[in-house]
DNA sequence: TATTGTTATACTCTATAACTATA
DNA sequence: TATAGTTATAGAGTATAACAATA
């Protein structure tokens, strides 16, 4: 009726662990921790954004995501400044150093989606990904569903 | 070069963090965490187990199941006792109330699980599954490596 | 000595809400 | 009033190491 081993959120998690161990780890190395990676990783790729951008691309909470910065800022990774156009927000850059830091780990963390994907063909791979999409956002829809459901309740 | 929304890694915990909030939500309504739930979900599906299995099973910390284990004895959920073929091991097992409480809310783990895989066929469905295995079992045999690695180095 | 758990410490992430600055 | 971020606080998880009990 039930089966842990064959429950998704459970196999999504485990591998979630497994992978924040093994490349936390290694992070380790150059003083940056994973969430810090992803920032920098969605900065190089995107190019400077809004905070709140910037949380919904890398998955962090603006409140942990706006402290997290303020610690990569100390370290010299990347510059804030307010938004010329919309002075509420918040524009984040990479620096020299972030930019630095971001393209040498970028080889690392290839080789642990190359690890992780072994022994999967490239059409298997892609196959892989795309459900990885779908499932994700099956999963918005339904919160999107759920704050539909509290709206009218309320 | 590298693509951030196609990184595998990242697929993989942006929806552990989607699911973690989405299905956190819910159990808190039964005054339970996360990590709890799979607690009573892998005793409830192997029976009592020792301690370092159940970390194991649940891909949580030892030290920290430790104390997610005293919370659960103090509410209830869980019963510990030294175990009588090796006194160094502690048995966990479920509690009447605990088997009651994780009977409730397999309802709503599988809900989720079906929204998050509501457009595959269940030919894809096991087929998502089967690879998600072998992500983990391909990162495990990574640590394994890295460890002898340490080894042999040392 | 090695193994199984527990406990302690310091750090990080989350949730929540109060707060600041704009709009 | 509403939105974008920041800051504060409390709670929970992690890493590490020290510790206790047993082998």
């Amino acid at each position: 009726m039930f089966n842990l081993a064959s429950y998704l959120p459970y196999l999504v998690n485990r591998i979630g662990v497994r992978l924040a161990g093994a490349f936390g780890k290694e992070l380790a190395a150059y003083g940056i921790t994973l969430p810090m990676w992803r920032v920098l990783a969605a900065l190089r790729q995107r190019g400077g954004q809004r905070v709140g951008r910037l949380a919904e691309a890398t998955s962090i909470e603006v409140s942990t995501l706006s402290r997290l910065l303020a610690g990569m800022e100390r370290r010299g990774l990347v510059r804030r400044e307010r938004a010329s156009e919309d002075a509420r927000s918040v524009l984040v850059e990479l620096t020299q150093a972030g930019a630095r830091l971001i393209q040498r780990i970028i080889p690392q963390a290839l080789h642990y989606e190359d690890v992780a994907l072994r022994d999967f063909d490239r059409a298997d791979a892609e196959a892989l990904k795309d459900m990885l999409v779908r499932v994700y956002d099956n999963i918005g829809a339904l919160e999107e569903e759920g704050l539909e459901k509290a709206r009218r309740s309320a």
